[in-house]
DNA sequence: GCTGCGTACGCA
DNA sequence: CCAATGCGTACGCAGC
C-alpha cells in the first residue's frame, strides 16, 4: 500500500494506493465500516467510453477521510466486489462513471444506477446556473470549494500541466499516458471521492430541506434511463457517412478556392470577409455586440441574391464572394461538426453514443453531444441521412404538437387560447383572424406566429420586425391585438414578474424546481417556466415510456420529440403507442398531444431523403 | 499548447 | 426600461 495524507476542510485525510493482493485486505476493512454511502469515481484514458482504445484505468472510493485508490487491470474482483455490496455510492456527474463501469467492468448501469446519487443533480435543483451566469457552478471543482474547502485543488488543470511537462502531452492525451501510478495522478484520483462524499454530505440535506426530495428521486431515474440510451447509442450507415464528408470537403474547398479570388484566405475569419466585401463596394451596415461590422448568413445571402432557403430571389446581381462564403461556410460546418464528427465518434460497430445532458441548461432541458445530435440540419435530410436503423428497423419518431404554446396557455389559464386549442384551432392562424379578420392572408398568420414565439421567448417589436420583415406599424397593431385577444399571457407575465420584482429572483415550476432570473432579465420569466415545464413533460414521457416496457426503443431526446425505433412491421404501433404515452390529454385544461410518424430506414428519411 | 473571448451557425 | 429563450461546436485571434 502506498499511503499519502493530506488535509481537506481541516481534516487529515488518506489516500490509499492499492499496490498488491495484500493490500486489498484493508480495503475489505474498509469497506465493512459501515459507510452507508461511499464516493465513487472512476480515471479513464479518455472521454468518449465507446471508441477504440477507450480503457478504465482506476477506481476510486471514498468515504469522509480515508480513500482507496484501485488500478482497473490489477483489481478488477475486488472493484466489482466492493460495486455489488448492497449499498449507496455518490459520483459527480455519474451517468459517465455508471457507463464507465457498465463497459469495463460489466457492473451494468441498470444494477449500479438505482444505487447511485449523483451530486450535479443535487447541485443543479439547488442552482442551475453555470458559474459565468451567476450561480455556483456545476463542476465539482466549483461546488466543492463553495460547500467543502476553498482550497480544494484544480485537479484537472494541475494534470494539464504535468501532462505537458513531463509527457510532452496534451490535455486530450496525457490521460491515457500518464504514468498509473504517478503521485500527483494517483492523490488527485483519491481526493474526488472524498471531496465527492463531503459534497453529498452538504447538498443531500440542502435538497432535502428545500423539499426537492422527489424531484431529485426523478432526475436521478430520468438520468439512469439516459445512461442507457447513450450506451445504445444510434447506427451509422458508414459507406454513406464517408462519401458525404469527402463531398463536402470537397464542396467547402471548391468554394474556399472561390473566395480567395477575391483576397479572402479564410472564410471563418468575419474581419477578412466584411473587409473584402467593403472594398468591393457593398455596404455592410448591420454590426455584431462587438461593434464589428456583421457577416452572418443573414447578410451574406442577401448579398448573394439567396433567400434564407439559398434560393435565387432575383433581387439584384449576386456577390460572388458573398456567395463563395456562405457555400463555403456551410459545407465547413457540415462537413466538420457532423459528417466527420460521426466519423470521429464512432465505436467499433459503426454506432455513435451521443452524450445526453439530461438535466443541463438553467430550465434543466437537456442538452446532446459529440455529436450535437439535436442540431443536425432540417432543412435538408443529407446529415440526418447518415444515422440509421438497425437491420430491419424503422426509424419513428413522435413530436409534441406546439407544446410551449398549450404549455403557456395551460399555465396563464388564458381562456381564448384554451378554448382555441380545445377546438382544434391552429393557433397561429387563430391569433392571425382575432387580429386581421376572416379575411387574414398569409403574411398576417406569419406576423402572428412571431408574434406567438416573441410572447413564449419575451421578444420585442423590433424582433418580430426583423424576423417578418413588416413594417413596425403592422408589428405594433399585430402585438396590441395579441394582448386583446389573450389578455391572461399579459397578466400572468406581470404576475410572475411582480412575484421577482418584490420577492425572490426566481421562478418556480410545477415540478418544484426552482430558477433563478437575472435581476436585468426578469422577463425570461415566462419563457423560463415554460420552456422548463415543456422540458418536465418530455422527461416524464421518456420515464412513463420505460415503464411501459417500451424504453429499448428510445434513442434520443429532441426537446419536444422522441426519436426511436422498431422492427418494421411493428413500426407504427410502436410510434402510435410512444406518442400516446408523451401525451397528457388534460394538462391543467389543455390538451398537451403528439404527433407520431414513421421516418424509414433512416432519420433523413423523415426529412425528404429519397426511399 | 492552452485559454478566453468574439463570431458564427446548427437545432427546438 | 417593454427586453427573444435555451443549448454545442468550430474557428480566428490575442495573450500567456
Amino acid at each position: 500500500m502506498r499511503t499519502t495524507t493530506r488535509r481537506l476542510a481541516g481534516d487529515e485525510v488518506t489516500i490509499n494506493y492499492v499496490e498488491s493482493a495484500r493490500d486489498l485486505h484493508a480495503f475489505d476493512d474498509f469497506l465493512a465500516r459501515g459507510d452507508k454511502v461511499l464516493g465513487l469515481d472512476t480515471e479513464t484514458t479518455g472521454l468518449n467510453i465507446y471508441s477504440r482504445g477507450f480503457a478504465c484505468r482506476l477506481v476510486q472510493f471514498g468515504n469522509r477521510d480515508t480513500a482507496y485508490v484501485l488500478r482497473a487491470d490489477m483489481f478488477e474482483k475486488a472493484i466489482v466486489r466492493a460495486l455489488r455490496q448492497p449499498r449507496h455510492f455518490t459520483l459527480h456527474n455519474a451517468p459517465f462513471d455508471l457507463q464507465v463501469i457498465d463497459h469495463d467492468f460489466g457492473v451494468t448501469i441498470e444494477e449500479l444506477g438505482p444505487r447511485a446519487f449523483d451530486t450535479r443533480i443535487m447541485a443543479h435543483l439547488l442552482d442551475p446556473r453555470q458559474r459565468h451566469e451567476g450561480g455556483t457552478g456545476l463542476r465539482l471543482k466549483e461546488l466543492a470549494e463553495i460547500y467543502v474547502d476553498p482550497t480544494v485543488p484544480d485537479t484537472e488543470k494541475e494534470l494539464h500541466a504535468i501532462f505537458r511537462k513531463e509527457y510532452k502531452a496534451t490535455r486530450e492525451t496525457g490521460w491515457a499516458l500518464i504514468d498509473i501510478d504517478h503521485p500527483v495522478y494517483v492523490e488527485y484520483a483519491g481526493l474526488d471521492p472524498l471531496a465527492a462524499r463531503r459534497l453529498f454530505d452538504e447538498l443531500a440535506p440542502m435538497v432535502r430541506d428545500l423539499g426537492l426530495n422527489h424531484l431529485s428521486q426523478f432526475e436521478h431515474h430520468l438520468a439512469t434511463l439516459l445512461a442507457l440510451l447513450q450506451r445504445k447509442g444510434m447506427l451509422l450507415d458508414l459507406p454513406y457517412v464517408e462519401k458525404l464528408t469527402g463531398d463536402l470537403a470537397a464542396e467547402a474547398a471548391e468554394h474556399e478556392a472561390r473566395a480567395a479570388r477575391y483576397g479572402v484566405a479564410n472564410v471563418n475569419s468575419p474581419v477578412q470577409v466584411a473587409s473584402a466585401l467593403v472594398a468591393m463596394g457593398e455596404e455592410l451596415t448591420e454590426e455584431t455586440d462587438g461593434g464589428a461590422l456583421k457577416v452572418s448568413k443573414e447578410i451574406l445571402l442577401p448579398l448573394a441574391d439567396l433567400d434564407l432557403q439559398w434560393e435565387r430571389m432575383e433581387s439584384r446581381e449576386p456577390n460572388p464572394l458573398a456567395d463563395a462564403v456562405a457555400h463555403a461556410k456551410r459545407a465547413g460546418k457540415w462537413g466538420k461538426s457532423y459528417a466527420q464528427a460521426f466519423l470521429d465518434l464512432r465505436d467499433p460497430d459503426d454506432r455513435i453514443h451521443p452524450v445526453i445532458g439530461g438535466l443541463q441548461a438553467r430550465t434543466a432541458r437537456m442538452s446532446v453531444s459529440t455529436p450535437p445530435l439535436q442540431q443536425l440540419p432540417s432543412g435538408d435530410w443529407k446529415i440526418r441521412r447518415s444515422v440509421i436503423a438497425e437491420p430491419g428497423n424503422l426509424i419513428i419518431a413522435a413530436d409534441y404538437a406546439a407544446v410551449e404554446m398549450r404549455v403557456l396557455a395551460a399555465l396563464a389559464e388564458e381562456p381564448t387560447m384554451i378554448e382555441a386549442i380545445r377546438a382544434g384551432e391552429d393557433l397561429h392562424s387563430f391569433t392571425a383572424k382575432m387580429v386581421y379578420g376572416p379575411d387574414f392572408t398569409k403574411r398576417h398568420r406569419k406576423i402572428a406566429k412571431a408574434v406567438g414565439f416573441g410572447k413564449v421567448y419575451g421578444g420585442g417589436a423590433t424582433t418580430i420586425q426583423r424576423q417578418t420583415g413588416a413594417p413596425m406599424e403592422q408589428v405594433r397593431e399585430a402585438l396590441a391585438g395579441y394582448d386583446a385577444t389573450f389578455p391572461g399571457i399579459k397578466r400572468y407575465a406581470k404576475k410572475l414578474g411582480n412575484r421577482a420584482e418584490y420577492g425572490k429572483k426566481e421562478v418556480v415550476t410545477l415540478s418544484g424546481r426552482h430558477l433563478p432570473l437575472d435581476r436585468d432579465r426578469i422577463y425570461a420569466a415566462t419563457n423560463y417556466v415554460v420552456q422548463s415545464t415543456a422540458r418536465d413533460l418530455l422527461a416524464q414521457a421518456i420515464v412513463d415510456i420505460f415503464d411501459a416496457g417500451m424504453g429499448d426503443l428510445l434513442r434520443l431526446p429532441v426537446h419536444d420529440e422522441l426519436i426511436a425505433e422498431a422492427p418494421a412491421a411493428d413500426a407504427e404501433e410502436a410510434i402510435h403507442e410512444i406518442g400516446r404515452l408523451m401525451e397528457t390529454p388534460d394538462f391543467y385544461g389543455v390538451p398537451i398531444v403528439a404527433e407520431p410518424e414513421v421516418y424509414g430506414p433512416s432519420w433523413g428519411h423523415g426529412y425528404g431523403a429519397p426511399a
